[in-house]
DNA sequence: TGTACATCAGTGAACGCGCGTTCACTGATGTAC
DNA sequence: TGTACATCAGTGAACGCGCGTTCACTGATGTAC
């Protein structure tokens, strides 16, 4: 750990009286901070001294500490979605359309937990919201959520889910792999046993899979 | 909202040099300062303005402040237990025993969200943890999560669960509805409108039921 | 029943910390002519 | 191609805040004799 030392020197020598690409430079300190500590470590302070820059210099390039930790926000979600996107990748290709679609959704809701469980610090970050303010309606299809429903929209064309239990069914997903996520790296379940730890996340998404369809 | 007043001097008042109960006093402060601010509102100084003491006078009851947020958080775990208990206790008997088993299950489940959703300040602090230590092994029978397993269990007497499909039944419905509590009150789920929220706990709840069950 | 004294449970002042934010400023950049 | 000058992107010092925690202290309590 290198704390209190600008981290950045090495790849961007300063030099210069001008930083060039200071609002990146407070956006990528603040990923580190909430990697390392959770939202709570996301300060303009302490994003600014590891970008080697004095902390008023963040205010030419965010309005207020809120707007800064809703960047690291926004850029924690992106790389949740990133970390779905390379879980789906790997999928080794099926004949069967119905298993193919049934591993499409649980490939999506290992790649939630995976990214929870190696990254912490950043999965908390990606869903934490201010007491006040708070993007209430659920969010877009491009984001982790949307993969989610593209995965259940897969059920569908696929036969397994019938049309009748199509609604509301990515809350219910989302719920039970999120609780999980949350359970396993906060929550009274970290710390288990690597082999338990599978077998738990295994089992719920079983229960996920079995119980979306209420015709089987 | 009557903040920085001592809002026990009307029943204590004091008078005295000697507070009496200050302990409770503070414990009591604290969950009130949980209550309306989450685990982070919990301070040692906050709590010792509410109960009308100086700061100093709480190191005489807890070593330091992670010892008051732990008592703050017991107290919420036991607050979150006994919600469960009122919703078990309001259940209308029934003559079907698996119709029986499956509505307390879901009475648990109920009792847990509506706790969530009407005290998420408690709530979040019930599920607080520090960084650094931790009560890494599942809680003991008595609390919410044991609750969860007497509910499995008579499933199983009952003859809804398998045998084999006990084992780690518990994991998976805890992580639902718990995953559900969260994005309800904490997350982009929140401020859904009520039929909507109605109508997802409902979903998550079915799919739970259906999907533990693996051979229906 | 009265009194000396140890013990207990508070007070009050102070420390150092990191935070968000504002102010007047200055060095660097780039554009108009 | 050179120069004056507006604009931009930083600096440095300071503010007030609430926090955890420690120190020497003092008022109240209760017990031994």
């Amino acid at each position: 750990m290198c704390t209190g030392v600008n981290i950045y020197s090495v790849n961007e020598a300063r030099g210069t009286y001008h930083h060039g690409d200071l609002r990146n430079a407070l956006l990528r300190a603040g990923a580190e901070l909430a990697e390392s500590g959770g939202p709570d470590a996301v300060t303009i302070r302490a994003a600014a001294r590891l970008a080697g820059v004095t902390p008023t210099a963040a205010y030419r390039h965010f309005a207020d500490h809120a707007e800064l930790l809703g960047a690291v926000r926004e850029l924690a979600a992106d790389r949740l979605a990133a970390s779905m996107a390379r879980y789906l990748k790997r999928m080794p290709p099926t004949d069967d359309p119905v298993a193919g679609a049934l591993a499409w959704l649980r490939s999506t809701g290992r790649g939630y937990i995976h990214f929870a469980l190696t990254e912490p610090g950043l999965f908390r970050t990606a869903f934490f919201t201010e007491a006040g303010e708070g993007h209430s309606v659920p969010p877009d299809r491009s984001g982790p959520f949307g993969m989610l429903a593209d995965a259940l929209d897969r059920l569908v064309e696929v036969g397994y889910l019938a049309a009748e239990d199509r609604p509301l069914a990515e809350f219910a997903a989302w719920s039970a792999v999120h609780g999980l996520s949350l359970l396993l790296i906060d929550g009274p379940l970290r710390s288990l046993p690597r082999r338990e730890r599978e077998a738990v996340i295994d089992r719920s998404l079983d229960v996920i899979e079995h119980g979306l369809a209420t015709g089987r």
